[in-house]
Order: C-alpha cells, then structure tokens, then sequence
DNA sequence: TTGAAAGCGCTAACAA
DNA sequence: TTGTTAGCGCTTTCAA
C-alpha cells in the first residue's frame, strides 16, 4: 500500500525559500501573494507536478466541497439524466458530487449516509428509496449539522425542517387524466407506485383520482394497482388486471419504468394499445417515441430538477442560519404522442 | 460556514478515561484492545452519535478506500447499468466510489483526473470519451502511483503499462455480421462509432470488415458511415446514407444510442424495419425488446464487466508490486430478436 | 493490553 | 506582503 510520497507544499516552500502559507496561499489564488511571488510559485509546482491533497485541505479548513447524493437507482433515464444536471453544476460551482445508490434499499440508504456524514460533505440532496419509512436517520443528519434535501421522492407525510424540489405530481397526473377523459374514456386504471409513505404515489393517485372526480366519474378500486415503480411492478400489474377480467379502457402508469412493463405484458397477452387498453405514464424517456405507438407521458424537466436541487442546497451550505425551508415545485407538460391521442380514440369509437 | 463541531475520538477517551490510540483501536477493532474495553468505546461512541471523520482517517493512514471512476455519459443503459455493479461490489469490499463524468470530453475528462488524484483514490476506473487522443494525462495518473484500468474503452493502439478489461468487441460484431450474412443479405453498412483512436469503434468495424471477407463481400465506403456513438450520430449517419442514394439492405450500429437514432430516421423517412433495411446493433437494452420490431442485439454483460473492473483494480491495489498487465476479454452473445431474423428475410425473399 | 510521541498535508488566525 | 504558531482528527510506530 506504500507509494512514493507525494509532493507537498512544504517541497515546494523548500525549493523557493519562503514559507509554506506564502505557497499555500499563492496557490490558492489569494491576494496576499505578490503577483512575482505568485508566478514562481505556480512554476515550481508544475515543475514538481504538485497535486494538492484534498483530504488534508478539507480537513485543515473544516468544509470539503462535496456534495453528498443519494438515488434509489441508476439506471432509469430519470435519475441518470437529472444526475448528469447535479454534475454539472456541482461542478461549475466548485463542489464534488458524492453519488451513492440505494437500490430502493432503506437500510443501504441509511448506511450511505452515515458514509457521507463521515466524509464530511457539505450538504446531502436524496431521492429516498422506495422502502423508506423511518425518518429518524435525516433526524439524525440534521443533528450532525448537515444541510439535506429531498429532491422527487419524499417521505409521506412531509417532514418539518427539510427543504424539497418537488414535482408537481397532482397536476401532472391530473392533467394527464382528464386529457383521457376528455378523448372520452372512463372506464379508468392506475398501476404502481403503492406505497403510502412517499409522495409521488400518494400524489399522482390523488391526481388520478381528483382528475375522475372533477368529471364524475366513480373510482373503481379494482382498477388501481398499487405496487412499487420498477418494470416488474407495471408487468404484474397488469397482469393482474387482466386475471381480474373486466378491464378499464385506460390506464395511468405511476412511472415510465412501469409504462414499459405494462407494454410487455399487453404484448405478451396479444393485446394492442391502444385499441384494448390505451396508456400514459408519469415521466419521459428519450426513446418513448420509438415505442410502438409512441407512448404520451407527463414530462418532468430532469436537468431542471437537479440543476435546482444543486442551487438549493448550496444556498443552504451558504447560509446555514436563516434555516427556513425552501419548497420548490417544478409543473410538467404533457407530450402527447400516438398512445391516447384524440385519433386512436376516434379509430374506436367509430368502429364500436 | 462553521458548525457545531463533530464527537471525536479525544471526547469518547475523556469520558472513559482511556487514550486516543485505545479508543481508535477499539473502534476499528484491532485485536490489542480486550473485550471490556471495546465494549465500553462502542457504547460511549453510540450514546455520543460518534461518526468517524474520513478525511482525518485518510489522511492519516495514507489510503483513502476510494475508488475513482470516469465515465463518458450517464444516461446510457451500459454505463448504468455497468456502475451499479461497480458501486455495489466497491461496497461489498469496503471501497467508496467516487464517479465522475466527463461528457464525451477531454477536457473534463482530464479534469477529473486531476481531481481524483487530489481526493487520493487509491485506484481509478475509467472509460475514455470518444475524443480523448492525448494519452499523457493517464501516464501523468501512472507517475503519481495511482493504478488506473481501462474498462471498455481504452486508447488506440493500445498503452502499455496499463490493465484493461474489455469486450470482445470484434468477435461479437463478426458473429453479428456474419448470421446476417447467413440470413442472406450482401449490401453491407456500417454506422457511428469511427474516432480511429478509440478501440471499440475500430474492432466492431475490423470485426464487420472481418465478417465480409469471410464470406468474400466487398467492402464498400460509402457504406461505412463512422461518427459518435450518440444517437444522433446513426439518426444523421442513417440521414447520409439515404440521401446518397443506393442503400444497403442492412446496417450493422456500432452502438445501442446509434441504433435508436437509426429507428428515429427510418420512421422519419417512412421507410420499415426489416423491409426496407434491416439493423443488428452493439450493446442491448432493458427495451431493446419493446421497440418495434425488438432489436436484435450483441450482448455485453454489463454487470460482469462492472464487477471485475471492480477486482482487477482491487487486486492492483493491494499488490503493488507485481505491476504485471491484466487484460481480460469479455464475450458477448447475440440476442436475436425481430430484427435480422430468419423470418424477416424469408418474408422479404418471398415477395422479391 | 495500553499509551506517549510524532506526524499525515494543509489552512486560519495573528504577528511582524 | 510574508511568516509563525497552532491546530484539523486521526493512525502508526514503539515503548511501557
């Protein structure tokens, strides 16, 4: 585990006779440093290949420029494409970004973050997992002085003193549903997204529900799904509809993964969208188009989202006395694409 | 920016009137410390909330159990899907990672570099951008005695001195090729993927070119569209192809983001896959299947790769010694699905 | 089994 | 403008 030390500032204070805070502070760029001194001393270091040592710099000045975050899961299009935002302006502002992922794993998540206290990061932005149901751990992380976020996933009911960036996911959904109702569907389901303790499925159903409501429509119990927000859960979700018989004409998909389950299992059942079952979900990917039909969403602006959660939680860092809470909520668009469009509802009703 | 400071190890040692070496040593469990003890510096450090400070730990101990990695994109099912492996087996081995992502760039890419080696990560995992041709700066990770690997992309030709572990890029592209071949087809294109200095866009090419000799076709240019590895590279690559007049009957993409972008042109010219063209690409997807038609695909066991990426940097690091070069070669498998199927030849012969 | 001493490489006061 | 002093919180000898 040895190696060849590296070179210090002291190497460098060594070689230019002066002292190592005039190399500290001339490396840093502070204006101390006589723009002569200054010059000799980026010389030198690039001469000697100096590389400052972070975990010595971090430690001496008791803040580290990291970032800690924390995702459910990586490979969907809606957590690595809001991450690539977190990165970016993590960087441009400076900060490291600690990613870790909890793989919809509460007790994972819980050891992640006392990782990230342990590295000392500056603040935490987390997307909580699937499972998590105790918040006694973001308790505990405030405690240890620690600004934290919740970017997208919250828990349910919301937790006092805990800034958000938030999706508005009644309105999406809503708007989502009432577009289907208003093609002329009501016979109305919902798949995934059960749990009751986080936010987006409590507030999409609500917008589900609320979309029916506003139309007079019953809510048929039968025809929501709950589940988790992964492909298998819209796949057997479907299915279950399906064992059920007597299908809904429509349903709302909790998430885009879900959507993709739902799509094979009407596959796999010979069905077609949407002439047996027509479809939109909450979230976008870029290929959601190249679906066949390409699939409507409700879209949620990712990079807007963590370009916003970076924001905020470098406010926080910054200004760690007026601690009153920030609550972001980011609105969606709907993208209307082959699925649930006015034509396959006309194609329908004008062969029923 | 200040805060209540952490519990450190002198607070536990106070309370239990012990030293600072006793209760460090307890806390990590070192065999000198007697049971009591141990037992009591675990209690105090509970009942305290002690969270140990990583960067003095580090520091300290002239190791970081951190491991660097560099990716070009996020949003990208194989290097998703390849870094949940590469988290997950980090963890299972007691290893932190911090993931950087340079954006097809070199710039950044060399950024992060230097950023790494100033966390000191013990060791660095990279997959090079597509524009990366200036090999200095991993020579520069070499001097500084921080072992770093290849994972999939590596320079071209290839660096001495360092480890890689790779596809075997020209085999599954030949393999592809050549069942295409099989099925009937002659008129042979080849699209993204062509920076000459990195390897997987000159193997897949060398193992298509391969495949055609094999079975003394020509090889023709202007058939040979090179780019990015972005779907807009086969959507603009597709695009060339058309407007040149006199297509292939089949396109072989050197990556899963080109083949989209070739469906998104097909659709946009209103021509139809296998019909009019027929396609196999590199790498598979969790939705290669749910496109229409699904896509025929070279497998690349994404999560093998993640986890002995993870090991053979893990094995470098605890045998710095024996400096020797590993190079594994994954296989890939063919997945056949609508595409390039028996079938759809059939049906096109039949109706020539 | 325990602890005293020395330092990892850097930065933040404060003096000069 | 520069330097001195005093840590940051921990681990690694090495002696008791």
């Amino acid at each position: 585990m040895k190696r060849k030390s590296h070179v210090t500032l002291e190497d460098i204070a060594k070689k230019l006779k002066v002292s190592e805070v005039t190399v500290s502070k001339a490396l840093r760029g502070h204006s101390d440093i006589s723009d002569e001194t200054a010059k000799k001393v980026h010389q030198i270091a690039k001469e000697l290949g100096y590389s400052p040592n972070y975990l010595a710099r971090n430690l001496s000045a008791r803040r580290s420029n990291m970032l800690g975050v924390v995702v459910p899961k990586l490979a969907h299009f809606f957590f690595g494409s809001m991450l690539e935002a977190v990165y970016k302006t993590a960087f441009e502002n400076n900060y490291e970004t600690i990613l870790t992922v909890s793989q919809e794993n509460a007790e994972l998540e819980r050891k992640h973050l006392e990782t990230l206290i342990s590295m000392r990061v500056d603040g935490i932005i987390i997307s909580i997992s699937q499972e998590t149901n105790d918040t006694a751990i973001f308790q505990w992380v405030k405690k240890m002085g620690v600004p934290l976020i919740f970017v997208d996933r919250r828990p349910e009911p919301s937790l006092p003193g805990f800034s958000t960036v938030l999706i508005d996911d009644e309105a999406g959904a809503r708007n989502a549903v009432e577009h289907a109702i208003k093609i002329g569907y009501k016979k109305m389901g919902f798949i995934g997204g059960g749990s009751s303790w986080l936010n987006i499925g409590k507030n999409r159903l609500m917008g589900f529900t609320n979309a029916l409501k506003n139309h007079d429509i019953p809510v048929r119990k039968e025809w929501i799904v709950p589940g988790g927000f992964a492909t298998k859960d819209g796949f057997e979700g479907f299915m279950r509809l399906h064992t059920d018989g007597n299908m809904p004409e429509f349903v709302f998909a909790a998430t885009y993964p879900v959507a993709l389950g739902i799509y094979q299992a009407v596959k796999e059942l010979g069905m077609k969208i949407p002439d047996d079952i027509d479809i939109i979900c909450f979230g976008d990917s870029d290929l959601s188009h190249l679906l066949s039909p390409s699939l409507s969403c409700v879209n949620q602006p990712t990079h807007e989202i963590g370009t916003v959660a970076v924001q905020t939680i470098l406010d926080l860092i910054k200004n760690p006395d007026k601690q009153k809470e920030h609550h972001l909520i980011i609105p969606t668009t709907l993208i209307l694409r082959e699925t649930c469009s006015g034509f396959s509802r006309l194609k329908k009703t004008g062969a029923a």
